[in-house]
RNA sequence: UGGCCUAUGGUGUAAUUGGUAACACAGCUGAUUUUGGUUCAGUCGUUCAAGGUUCGAGUCCUUGUAGGCCAACCA
């Protein structure tokens, strides 16, 4: 990988200057800690390209480290989720790792802080113990609970490990400061009595480490040595350290945790609670419908993973608040695909023309190039007939000079196919045009050298075959949201801006090439934008998904008017 | 009546740590084009405010202002 010139984010400075300092880079080590409970979305890809982004850079290992510490929410599904998403975005992590792993190492941990009289077991209710929390201004009062001995402490834990205790009934707090203006260090709650059964641990363990208690001591054993997470953990920064001081052996790697910015995408929500809903409330079809910000979906909705990275890398990491843009992630799209994505042409609103001068039961195959922008691409063949199909809004019988289509009595050019004039045309008795009837100049044909052939039309049309187009259902996906930060009103709910018009299904026509065309596979319907074969389509029954129309200057220019 | 964090074009980030405010997207003009795509050229526009230190401040200091986060047996 060659190092260009790039500027570095705060928290490679901070890395930087660690290594400065004397950290010894060979025990640089980063993680991606999810919690398995819900897919991953672009947020959290911002996350892994960071995290994996910096292991790559360093050449340091990334642990993959599920956090799975409340077997209420979490499931193996989303585990296998998460580690298709990872794998997908193109990473390897080291190691993979559950917190549910470290449970007796926890356990052996938390026993020491007791005997060091830093923990104790209170027995009040969740009730009791909020009500003494006091509130960000006023310090909170201590548990009565809080000067147990250390060895009735050690029996109630013990006896809170065998399960004799039911769920509620008793936890274990470490003992810090009931007055400090960090509500985190006012005895945080280390396990809960919890008698359910985990996804890993299946029915080992009744009681369930908190997540401070688990994720900077997870750090320490995996040797992490920055640990990276979102704004919203900067508050915990410092229990993580007072947790990590309890049992920390020199010599070893102590973790260091830094906070950044999550990143917001517009029209969009990134939280996994709120997508949960959309799914759980039938809003789409699952966490990865075309429609969803879930890498699942993005990939489904024909995203490469390599636009993915590049957003990632473009939009970069900070710490303050933002809300990034999607027509950058569009960009990103289009950039990738308008260098790999094969041209075909597809006509998604028909409409018939009939080229009356040209031989009737006639058919020549012509040939077009499969894209402009890899020499390497080839070319491929496709028919031509007396009848074809044109989009709908490509025709019109009288337009102005900035319409550059066909329109009564103009020309334009069929794309790889001959220059056509439209003389009339037939509508039914709604005024709908039904056909266009055009005639062809015979010697116009593309490539053949004529001067006919270089002829400068202004217009450029895609096209389909009548008697061979192949008729394939197309998904057009519009944002999910009519209101740019859907979840950042604070007096209306972010269901209330759902688009009714997300999704429109269309039924639309392909040139014969597509007809073995197999689920993932991506191409550029030329004039129209990047789609891709639905994983619902099978040869026979073709669906597309719209990914992202190409950049359109024509609508921009009909805005205006 | 607290604590922590943040403030740079419309958006997202950068600025060799005190030395010409830059890059990408978006917007706008034009050129090229058998995709109104691509490409190319150009253009618009920025340091939250007020003081201070300094030859020199986006960067340091002071005081404000605005926004976010913190009172789950969630992560």
């Amino acid at each position: 990988m060659s190092e260009k010139e790039r500027s570095l984010n705060f928290l490679e400075h901070i890395i930087e200057e660690d290594i400065r300092e004397g950290f010894p880079k060979e025990n640089l080590r980063f993680r991606f800690p999810p919690e398995p409970n819900g897919y991953l979305h672009i947020g959290h890809a911002s996350s892994i390209c960071l995290n994996f982004g910096l292991g790559l850079d360093y050449k340091a290992p990334v642990n993959l480290r599920f956090d799975d510490t409340n077997p209420e929410k979490e499931e193996q599904e989303y585990v296998d989720a998460i580690k298709k998403d990872v794998e997908w975005l193109g990473y390897e992590w080291d190691k993979e790792c559950y917190a549910s792993d470290y449970f007796q190492q926890l356990y052996d941990w938390a026993v020491e802080l007791i005997k060091k009289g830093k923990a104790y077991v209170d027995s009040q209710t969740s009730e009791e113990i909020a009500a003494q929390k006091g509130t960000p201004s006023k310090a909170g009062e201590e548990s009565p609970y809080r000067n147990r001995s250390v060895e009735e402490n050690l029996d109630l834990f013990e006896r809170m490990r065998k399960g004799e205790f039911r769920s509620g009934e008793h936890v274990l707090r470490a003992r810090i400061d009931m007055a400090s203006s960090n509500m985190l260090m006012r005895d945080p709650i280390m396990y809960r009595i919890l008698h359910r059964s985990h996804h890993r641990t299946g029915n080992d363990w009744p009681i369930y480490p908190m997540y401070d208690w688990t994720h900077g001591e997870s750090d320490y054993i995996e040797q992490v040595s920055h640990s990276f997470c979102t704004l919203e953990f900067a508050m915990h920064r410092e229990l993580y350290e007072w947790f990590l001081d309890n049992v920390y052996d020199d010599g070893r790697v102590k973790p260091k945790q830094r906070e950044f910015a999550r990143r917001n995408l517009s029209h969009t929500i990134v939280s996994k609670r709120k997508l949960l809903q959309l799914v759980k409330e039938g809003v789409v079809t699952g966490w990865d419908d075309p429609r969803m910000p879930t890498i699942s979906g993005l990939r489904r909705r024909g995203y490469t993973a390599e636009s993915i990275r590049n957003f990632a890398d473009t939009v970069g990491i900070a710490k303050r608040e933002n809300l990034v843009d999607v027509s950058l992630l569009e960009f990103c799209i289009r950039e990738d695909l308008n260098k790999k994505a094969p041209r075909v042409m597809a006509v998604l609103d028909p409409v018939k023309v009939v080229i009356t001068n040209y031989p009737e039961g006639q058919e020549e195959w012509l040939d077009a190039e499969n894209n402009p922008e890899d020499e390497n691409a080839g070319f491929r063949k496709v028919p031509f007939s007396r009848e074809i199909y044109i989009e709908r809004e490509d025709f019109r019988e009288e337009a102005n000079r900035k319409f550059f289509r066909l329109k009564l009595g103009g020309e334009v050019r069929l794309k790889n196919a001959y220059i056509i004039k439209a003389e009339d045309c037939v509508k039914d008795s709604e005024g709908n045009v039904t056909e266009i009837r055009c005639t062809y100049d015979a010697l116009s044909k593309s490539g053949s050298g004529t001067e006919e052939s270089m002829r400068k039309v202004k217009g450029t049309l895609h096209w389909v075959s009548v008697p061979h187009a192949i008729e394939a259902e197309v998904r057009i996906y519009d944002r999910l949201f009519t209101d740019a930060e859907p979840d950042g009103h604070k007096d209306k709910d972010f269901m209330e801006f759902i688009n009714p018009d997300s999704l429109n299904i269309t039924r639309g026509y392909v040139e014969p090439s597509l007809k073995e065309a197999g689920a993932g596979e991506r191409y550029q319907f030329q004039r129209l934008g990047y789609f891709c074969v639905d994983k619902d389509s099978k040869t026979g029954k073709l669906v597309f998904n719209k990914t992202v129309g190409l950049r359109d200057t024509w609508a921009k220019i009909q805005d205006k008017n």
